[in-house]
DNA sequence: GCCTGCATGTAAACGGTTACATGATTCG
DNA sequence: CGAATCATGTAACCGTTTACATGCAGGC
């Protein structure tokens, strides 16, 4: 009946813990060193999460929990039913509010070289972050060899390559043709840090 | 000094009053109609930021509201310049949480049919997508001719239209890698509605 | 002994969406 | 007259981020 079309951390969280049980702190750096690029959790969430979860019997304290006060999770299999059934619903399309074009469609009203700083700060993110993809690409190749969930993993990366790539292409084209060619590296710069 | 790197409401809404003067509804309109594919806005926020904007002195009531209650606001000189300062701030890169991306990586714990499905609604989307961006490219080329605003928006429309073919061929290549086909679109539909 | 990283949480604020309420105007 | 659309708002809720609080464990 009722469509429940958010709560995404809470599947986030349930589709980590099939990759290996853990702790809350294991499900941050999970996010935050391996998929990052798509997915981001933080604490404020993932412990409060975790204990909401656990009430609903769909994650379960895991036996060995090593040392200290650490509680690592495991997925039940009802917590397996629930995830599986929501990756079946199509997927939310991603929130429209892409700031850098807001911005780009009102730059006529700012002076010419706004535009060409803002194509150039964003080319280079773009620029890194192409970078990253290819280096975690080849890491996990290497690394999850035979990992039935290494396809999966090459696909989100791929996805992010091609738009990267893309976007860089875009960037060109962009600053072509608002007529403002990419400013020296010298002057891109000279905002305030911090 | 402190860095305000949010309230985009803000300066969407003075950016659309840059454009023309306009009501609430109007900017509604403006978002809605014009520019949807990439920053929406919705009532919630634009009358409450309005009354903001204008104790602020950023906007004001313009003097022909024509009939009824309608209040048209236009913006200020300090509107604009406040406007003007907040499109030379570098623009914060889009919040990473891509829920097709969330939900292809953890797929593997499903049938094989979903992935598949999940794929071929993606792409239904990006064709959809594609669509819509080459007919206002068209229309807007023809109404707006020598609009000084054109070529910006023409910009954030080619932004869309790459991504979108990229993401067509992503769709392909996705479904190749993880071996499953798109299925039948007989079977793609299988789901149940409201 | 001190610093870094491990580990778990809470509280408050924020941005954004949704639903609701209300009434005027316009047009068939 | 009735329906659709114009027009302006408020209240509640939700998801998410940020900042803060606390304390243990291990290595230098």
């Amino acid at each position: 009946m009722c469509n429940m079309t958010k709560n995404r951390s809470r599947y986030a969280i349930l589709g980590a813990l099939t990759v290996a049980p853990m702790s809350g702190y294991d499900i941050r750096r999970f996010f935050d060193q391996g998929v990052s690029y798509f997915w981001t959790e933080n604490f404020g969430q993932i412990y409060p999460m975790l204990n909401s979860l656990h009430r609903e019997r769909l994650v379960k304290p895991s036996g060995k929990s090593g040392s200290s006060r650490r509680t690592v999770y495991e997925i039940t299999a009802r917590g397996r039913r629930v995830l599986v059934s929501w990756l079946a619903e199509p997927a939310n399309p991603a929130p429209r509010r892409n700031e850098i074009l807001l911005k780009l469609f009102f730059a006529h009203e700012a002076p010419p070289t706004t535009a060409a700083t803002l194509l150039a700060e964003f080319r280079e993110q773009q620029e890194k972050l192409l970078d990253r993809y290819a280096t975690i690409a080849d890491k996990i190749t290497v690394d999850h060899k035979g990992d039935p969930n290494l396809p999966n993993w090459l696909v989100t990366l791929s996805y992010g390559l091609r738009v990267s790539r893309t976007l860089l292409d875009w960037c060109d084209e962009a600053s072509s043709v608002l007529g403002t060619a990419y400013p020296q590296r010298k002057f891109t710069r000279d905002r305030i840090k911090s």
